[in-house]
RNA sequence: UCGGGGAUCGUCUAAUGGCAGGACCGCAGACUCUGAAUCUGCUCAUCUAGGUUCGAAUCCUAGUCCCCGAACCA
C-alpha cells in the first residue's frame, strides 16, 4: 500500500506458498519461554513475526512456551506481555500457553505408543546419553526399545498418575538409533517432573519436551510459518516427524494447515550480551541494578534507558532478516536511537561539570529572562520557556582551554564565543584557587547578535537547579564480551558515570517522568520514570550526540580504536581425511563393475575424463547418459547433462524425470543440428523436465525453433530499443555496460530462438 | 569424525542468467546561535580455481573458510 515491503527469504517463501495455494492465510507466532526477560534479540523476532502477519493480513499469536515448570515463573509472563505491547504489537486472540495443550499432547503421545512409535524407557540419564552415541558412532538400542505397546501404555498412564519418581521413566520416540542426525536417535518425548507449574499447578507430573511439544503447539493453533533461529535447523527433522506421525485428536485427521519451520539468524550485537543465562548472572550478582538497568539489552532496560519502540522497530527493519551468521555493529542501533530522539526531544540547557563564569560588565542584581523555543529552527512546532540569565553563570569545564588546541571553537583566554540563546562571551581573566585549579573565569558580555566562532551551553548559577545526572554508556568495553575468558572482566568501568555537580535550567525540573530532552551539545536525556518526583525530575543520558570533535581527538591520539574484533581464527587443520565426492565416485566404480564398464564406454565415446567421472556417480545417471549418447554427440550430451540437467534436477534422482535418456538424446541432437539455439534450448529443456514430451514437437508448439528470418530479427531489435528508451539513450551516451541489458531484452523478445551473434550484430547496426 | 546451514563493501542487507544497489561506519566539503541535525560528494564488496553461456554474485564441478547439532533445556 505505502512503502514497498522489505523482501527477504521468508517473504519469498510466503509469496510462493500463497501463490501455490499451499497457504490461504499466514499465521505466525512469537513463542518465548517465560524464564527470563525479553531482550533486543527477541525484539528482532517479535518485529519479524508480527510484521509478517501485518504485511500479509494474517495473524500472529503470542504463546508462552511453558513446558518446563522448574525454570518458569508468572512474573516473566507479565513482563513478556508488557514488553510486546510496549513494542507496539497486538497479538491475535488471547495470550496462549503451551500448557493449554497438555491434554492434546498427551493424547498424541498415546497415539504414538499405540502405533509402536514410542516406548517407555527406564534407563537413567547417563545410560540414555551413552546409548545415543555421538557424531562418529551410531547409538545402541535401549533394552526397553521393543517393550510391547500395551505395556508402555500402562506405564505411561501410571506416569501421568504420579506413580513414579522424577527421573525414573521417560517416553521416547522410536525412530532410528543409527540416524545420522543425532536428534533423531529415539528422542525423549516426556519426562517426569513433580513440580508446581505456574498455570496448571499440580495437575501434571509429566511434561513434554520442546521438540515434541512445539510442533503440536503450532499445529493446534494453525500456525503456517513457524519461524525460529538457526540453531534449531537440526531439530526441524524431528518437528516434521512429530507432525507426520500424529493425527489431530479432535478431528482424527492430519494436521491442517500443516505448519512448517523456518530458521533465520538471531541477532548478535557488538558490545552486548544476548545470553539469557549471562544476563541473569549480571542481575543476580548485582553487577547491574536489575533487569531494567538502563545498561541492559533487555527491552525493559532499553525502555528505562530512554530508547523508544519506534527506534527499536526501525533497527529491526534496518538489519533485515537472513540466514547468514551475522554480527551487527552497535553503531547501527545507536544511529536509530539518535534519529528517533532527534525528532522527539525538545532542546534544553544543562551543565554537567560546571565552571564558574562572572560577567564583569553585568550589574550584580540584574536578572533577565530569555524566552527560548523548545524547538529552535522549527517555529511551527511552537512552545517556549523562560531561561534566566544573571551575572553569575556556569559553563562546561570542557568548553574552556587555557591553551586552545588547533581548530578550537570554544572558550580560551581572550577568545569570544556565543552563549547558546544569548549574547557573546569574552574571557578576560582566569582566577585560580589556592590549589592552583581554575576557580572562575572573569568575562565580559555583549548582547550583540554578531557571529562567533563557536557556541557553548550555559546555566545561570543563581537560578540553575543542582540535580545529579547519570551518564550511561556501553556495558562492555570489548565488542565481543563473550569471545574469550570471563565476560565479567569485559565490563566497562565507565558504563555508569555520575555527575554530582550537574545543574539544570529551572524549566527542566517540571519535566514529566519519561519525557525526553536533548541537553544542547550533550546528548539525549530522559526524566527517569522511576527516580523522578513531581517538580523534581531526575535525568539520565540515553545516548550522547554524535561527536566528530571528540572522535578526531581520539583518532589523533591512538589511531583508530574503532574495532577490537578478534582476528578470524586461523585453524591448524589436521589435513582432513574427509572423503571427497570424487573419491566417493571412484570407490563406487571400484565396487560396481557395471559402473566401471560404463565409465570406460563413456571415455571411448570421446568424453573427457572429468565429465566421464561425474557421469558415473551412480548407475541410473550413467545409463541415462549412454542412452542419450546413442542419439547425439556424446560430448554435447555430457555438457548438457552436467551443466543444465543436473541444475534443473536439484536433489531429485534422475529416475524421477518425466523424460528418459533417449528423449534427452534427441533433445541434444536438435541442438547439435543447429535447429535450436542454446538459449531457446534451455527453455525447451526446462519444459521437458517439467512436463515431458517430444523435443522436436515441443520445439514447434512452443515456437522455439531457430529464427532464421533476418527481417523478424530486425523488427524485434527495433521494438526492444523503442521499449527501452532510457537504456538506449544511456548506451548511446557511452554507458557500454547497458549493452548486456539491451541484448538480454532482445534475446528475451525472441525467446532466445535467434542466434546470439546475429542479434548482437543487429543491435550494433541499429545503435550505430 | 557424522549430519545440517552459510560465505556479496569494515558491518548489515539487496540483486532469483542482463546496470553489483541501499543502509550504518569512515573520509571530505557546505550550512550552522548545538563540533548535533540537514545537505553534497568520496572511499569500499561478489571466498578460490576451473567450466557452461553472447552474458555468471546467480547454473555446473572441485576446493577453502565459518557457524550449529550428541540437556530428562528451549
Amino acid at each position: 500500500m505505502s512503502a514497498p515491503r522489505r523482501s527477504n527469504f521468508l517473504t519469498d517463501l510466503i509469496d510462493a506458498d500463497l501463490a501455490a495455494g499451499r497457504v490461504v492465510k499466514v499465521v505466525t507466532r512469537f513463542p518465548p519461554e517465560p524464564n527470563g526477560y525479553l531482550h533486543i534479540g527477541h525484539a528482532k523476532s517479535i518485529c519479524l513475526n508480527f510484521g509478517l502477519s501485518r504485511d500479509y493480513r494474517g495473524d500472529c499469536h503470542l504463546r508462552l512456551d511453558d513446558t518446563n515448570p522448574v525454570t518458569e515463573d508468572v512474573d516473566y509472563v507479565d513482563s513478556i506481555q508488557h514488553d510486546v505491547h510496549w513494542l507496539g504489537f497486538e497479538w491475535s486472540g488471547p495470550t496462549r500457553f503451551a500448557s493449554d495443550y497438555f491434554e492434546t499432547m498427551y493424547a498424541c503421545a498415546e497415539q504414538l505408543i499405540r502405533d509402536g512409535k514410542a516406548y517407555i524407557d527406564d534407563q537413567n540419564v547417563e545410560e540414555i546419553r551413552a546409548g545415543r552415541g555421538d557424531f562418529t558412532r551410531p547409538g545402541v538400542a535401549s533394552p526397553r526399545r521393543d517393550r510391547p505397546a500395551a505395556e508402555s501404555m500402562e506405564l505411561f498412564r501410571q506416569m501421568r498418575a504420579g506413580k513414579f519418581a522424577d527421573g525414573t521413566l521417560v517416553l521416547r520416540a522410536r525412530i532410528d538409533m543409527a540416524h545420522p542426525n543425532v536428534i533423531m536417535r529415539d528422542p525423549l518425548l516426556y519426562r517426569i517432573r513433580h513440580a508446581h507449574h505456574h498455570r496448571t499447578e499440580n495437575q501434571w507430573c509429566i511434561y513434554p519436551m520442546y521438540d515434541y511439544a512445539h510442533p503440536l503447539e503450532d499445529a493446534v493453533e494453525g500456525i503456517t510459518h513457524s519461524i525460529c533461529t538457526l540453531e534449531f535447523e537440526s531439530n526441524r527433522e524431528l518437528y516434521d516427524w512429530v507432525l507426520d506421525n500424529t493425527l489431530n485428536p479432535q478431528t482424527n485427521a492430519q494436521w491442517s494447515p500443516r505448519p512448517h519451520q523456518y530458521e533465520f539468524a538471531r541477532l548478535a550485537l557488538g558490545f552486548t550480551l544476548m545470553s539469557k543465562r549471562k544476563l541473569l548472572q549480571l542481575v543476580q550478582e548485582g553487577l547491574v541494578s536489575g533487569w531494567d538497568d538502563p545498561r541492559m539489552p533487555t527491552i525493559a532496560g532499553l525502555r528505562r534507558r530512554g530508547v523508544t519502540p519506534e527506534a527499536l522497530r526501525e533497527f529491526a527493519d534496518l538489519i533485515g532478516v537472513a540466514k547468514n551468521n551475522s554480527f551487527v555493529d552497535v553503531a547501527k542501533l545507536e544511529y536509530c536511537i539518535r534519529q528517533d530522539l532527534e525528532q522527539r526531544a525538545p532542546r534544553a540547557l544543562a551543565v554537567l561539570k560546571p565552571l564558574k563564569v562572572e560577567l564583569t560588565n553585568w550589574p550584580a542584581d540584574k536578572v533577565e529572562s530569555l524566552e527560548l523555543p523548545w524547538w529552535p529552527g522549527e517555529p511551527e512546532r511552537g512552545g517556549t520557556r523562560n531561561v534566566p540569565i544573571s551575572r553569575q553563570l556556569l559553563i562546561e569545564q570542557e568548553d574552556f582551554a587555557e591553551v586552545p588546541p588547533a581548530d578550537w571553537k570554544r572558550l580560551a583566554p581572550g577568545w569570544t564565543v556565543r552563549l547558546y540563546g544569548a549574547g557573546l562571551l569574552r574571557c578576560d581573566a582566569v582566577v585560580r584557587d589556592s590549589s592552583g585549579e581554575i576557580a572562575l573565569l572573569k568575562c565580559s558580555y555583549d548582547a550583540t547578535t554578531a557571529p562567533a566562532a563557536g557556541t557553548i551551553h550555559w546555566v545561570s548559577a543563581t537560578h540553575g537547579v543542582p540535580s545529579p545526572v547519570r551518564l550511561y554508556d556501553r556495558l562492555f568495553r570489548s565488542e565481543q564480551p563473550e569471545a574469550q575468558g570471563d565476560f565479567r572482566e569485559q565490563l566497562n568501568p565507565d558504563s555508569l558515570v555520575l555527575c554530582p555537580d550537574a545543574v539544570l535550567e529551572p524549566a527542566l525540573l517540571q519535566a514529566a517522568p519519561g519525557s525526553h530532552f536533548q541537553f544542547v551539545r550533550l546528548g539525549y536525556f530522559l526524566a527517569d520514570p522511576v527516580d523522578s518526583k513531581p517538580g523534581a525530575a531526575a535525568f539520565h543520558r540515553t545516548i550522547g550526540l554524535r561527536d566528530t570533535w571528540a572522535k578526531a581527538g581520539r583518532a589523533a591520539h591512538d589511531g583508530r580504536p574503532q574495532r577490537d574484533r578478534q582476528p578470524a581464527k586461523v585453524q591448524a587443520k589436521p589435513a582432513a581425511p574427509k572423503k571427497s565426492r570424487a573419491e566417493w565416485r571412484a570407490e563406487a566404480r571400484a565396487a560396481q563393475p557395471e559402473l566401471a564398464l560404463c565409465y570406460q564406454r563413456i571415455l571411448d565415446a570421446g568424453v573427457d575424463l572429468e565429465s566421464a567421472d561425474l557421469l558415473t556417480a551412480d548407475l541410473p545417471t550413467a545409463h541415462f547418459f549412454l542412452l542419450a549418447a546413442a542419439h547425439a554427440l556424446p560430448p554435447s550430451v555430457a555438457r548438457w547433462l552436467l551443466n543444465d540437467l543436473l541444475g534443473a534436477l536439484g536433489d531429485k534422482p534422475i529416475t524421477e524425470l518425466p523424460i528418459d535418456g533417449t528423449t534427452f538424446g534427441r533433445f541434444v541432437a536438435l541442438v547439435d543440428a543447429g535447429s535450436v539455439t542454446g538459449a531457446a534450448a534451455k527453455t525447451l529443456l526446462a519444459h521437458l523436465c517439467q512436463h515431458g514430451g517430444d523435443p522436436a514437437q515441443l520445439l514447434e508448439t512452443l515456437g522455439l525453433a531457430r529464427v532464421e528470418d533476418a527481417g523478424a530479427l530486425q523488427t524485434a531489435v527495433g521494438e526492444v530499443l523503442a521499449s527501452l528508451p532510457a537504456e538506449t539513450a544511456r548506451y548511446r551516451a557511452g554507458e557500454t555496460k547497458l549493452f548486456g541489458v539491451l541484448l538480454g531484452a532482445a534475446m528475451k523478445k525472441l525467446r532466445g530462438a535467434a542466434d546470439a551473434a546475429a542479434v548482437r550484430q543487429a543491435l550494433i547496426d541499429k545503435l550505430g
